[in-house]
DNA sequence: CTGTTAGCGCTTTCAC
DNA sequence: GTGAAAGCGCTAACAG
């Protein structure tokens, strides 16, 4: 009715080992205080010699937990969550739990990871900042199931699973303000790529650059760029060459004011003189340029929060309230503006 | 005898339902055509109710297979992974498969990763260049086991699973030697950070420089870096402060080289006149340096062989030979040597 | 069309 | 200390 995958089972190494599949089990996990000596051996010989490994599906099946956690992210090779992920990693082989990561761009996937989720391909999950298209009424259903769960968001509330907040909106509005305190006229915006279309996501950038530049009676200009060093460049490369140019750039991430900098540098511009320049996100890579880059974000990327909530998580016995905590984020002014 | 999870079960829809847990199955499988609308719609109805996902581990178990692919790299944040990443979820999205991304970066994960393969936690991977810890006897076995396999190395022969090897020495060969070509003394080697602490894995970079040094009787001079861009600024920074100064760069990466660029020019140094600087990878980011980058690498970063070749295994009836493809790998000069 | 049934491979009482 | 046996939740013959 079923024919052999060709994978060696328990049974395989109790029938060689001349044993039964429980005590092939006790042995594997370690129950190995109940088991003789000499049976071990004789079965640890027989795994080795038939390259025997649990099947990973009946165990957690039976097991009702698979030792996995599950680190959803809206896109790779974003500084910060790369280095949730290591930390996440980190954490997670310190526990013995393996990670998956999961990139969410599109509501298609959006749809599938709830489902593989619901589904339990891990015992409990983070889900990054700005993942699209991954509504609360989902994200609450998965809580009341059961799984542990924490989630990077300025908007949701905390129901069932814990909620890691990241202030950015009043930390732009200062920087942005202080690009017209500094007497600058014109503020140009190099956003995300959705934003910038129009689409959904994390808007306190854009919107906190949209607020200030109304209230100081300046005037639009958003331009693409900000997932995108090249993108960026090329944006802020065209924005120079027209002649009411921009006299300072507010950038939605760190690489691409770091390549706004450098296509002033390139135009013979001097910053911050010629054209002021401030990020978002406090990467490294803003001490190493010339000058120095002035950015918004946290003192210091830390997911260990995120991290260890998770972990809280998982071993309780019975399921903390949702909690909340808030990572500072400030205007951390260096010498691009 | 088990205590229930509170996740709704077949059964339950099934008895929500007034059916069997086969009509269930049915309908959530979509061999819909065997079932009656009225009926089918009441199943649904039921499963919506109730919020119902079938267990994976169960359906997996039974089905013996996961829908779920696996993508295995050695580091986050290094671009080319990245997209292959990026590639690997388009073909997968096509398939109506998932992507597990698992990050393999010492001994203890690369065991628990072959571990996790074994175990059938995904229907098939793909094991990006230079996953250390990850020896071939181990892919070799799980080859063995019937997982369909793509491994993209130089070392390994095709065994079972298909190999993508990329030429990387003779064309870094040819790069070094073009320094000393142009002129150049004193060529200095930015590398990854394994290499420069002569840990193990891929060493085709390095030796090509080494090789081309001692042929033209030139020094030795390495730093770490290739793995950031604040070391390799950093390093090359400080390289160029002594006075013995290198009159060229060889970065085993682009962004190590683009660093090494900015490094120059901040010091007040020209690039290429004073400092010719080569890197590896032809990232697009090299294109919006002054001077263009030059560097080492595929015309383009394209996977898609080795995504087809997984999809191809992944389909097959019966899995074919290992088969073996090249990368066409090149120096690619441009204005910075 | 729908239900019955036999497992997938593993873990875990419960006897012996 | 070890084995027999009962499922975990699901799918896929097979019967009707």
């Amino acid at each position: 009715m079923q024919q052999r995958t060709g994978r060696p089972t328990s049974r395989d190494v109790a029938a060689l080992a001349g044993v039964s599949v429980a005590t092939v089990s006790y042995v594997l996990t370690g129950r190995a205080t109940k088991v003789g000596a000499e049976t071990r051996q004789r079965v640890l010989e027989a795994a080795r010699q038939l390259d025997y490994a649990p099947n990973q599906s009946a165990r957690s099946l039976r097991r009702r937990k698979t030792e996995r956690i599950c680190l959803v992210v809206g896109s790779i090779g974003v500084p910060a969550y790369d280095q949730l992920a290591r930390e996440l990693h980190d954490k997670a082989d310190e526990e013995g739990h393996g990670v998956l990561t999961i990139v969410v761009n599109n509501a298609q996937r959006a749809a599938q990871t709830i489902e593989l989720l619901h589904q339990r391909i891990a015992d409990g999950a983070v889900i990054a900042s700005s993942v699209p298209f991954l509504d609360g009424d989902a994200l609450r259903a998965l809580a009341r199931s059961g799984l542990p769960l924490v989630v990077m968001s300025n908007e949701l509330e905390p129901e069932g699973f814990d909620v890691v907040r990241a202030p950015e909106r009043p930390a732009c509005t200062e920087a942005v303000d202080h690009l017209f305190a500094i007497g600058r006229k014109r503020v140009a915006y190099v956003g995300h790529h959705r934003e910038v279309s129009g689409d959904s996501g994390n808007h306190e950038r854009l919107a906190a650059y949209e607020d200030s530049i109304q209230r100081h009676g300046a005037k639009r200009i958003v331009v693409d760029g900000a997932d995108d060093r090249v993108v960026a460049y090329r944006a802020v490369e065209n924005l120079l060459r027209q002649k009411d140019k921009p006299d300072a750039i507010f950038a939605a991430s760190d690489r691409a004011a770091i390549s706004a900098i450098w296509a002033a540098r390139d135009a013979g511009l001097a910053v911050p003189t010629d054209l002021a320049v401030v990020g978002v996100g406090n990467l490294e890579d803003g001490l190493i340029t010339k000058p120095p880059l002035s950015t918004v974000g946290p003192p210091q990327l830390d997911f260990s929060a995120t991290t260890s909530m998770l972990f809280e998580r998982l071993a309780a016995t019975d399921p903390p309230a949702g909690r909340e905590v808030t990572t500072p984020w400030s205007f951390i002014q260096r010498e691009s503006a």
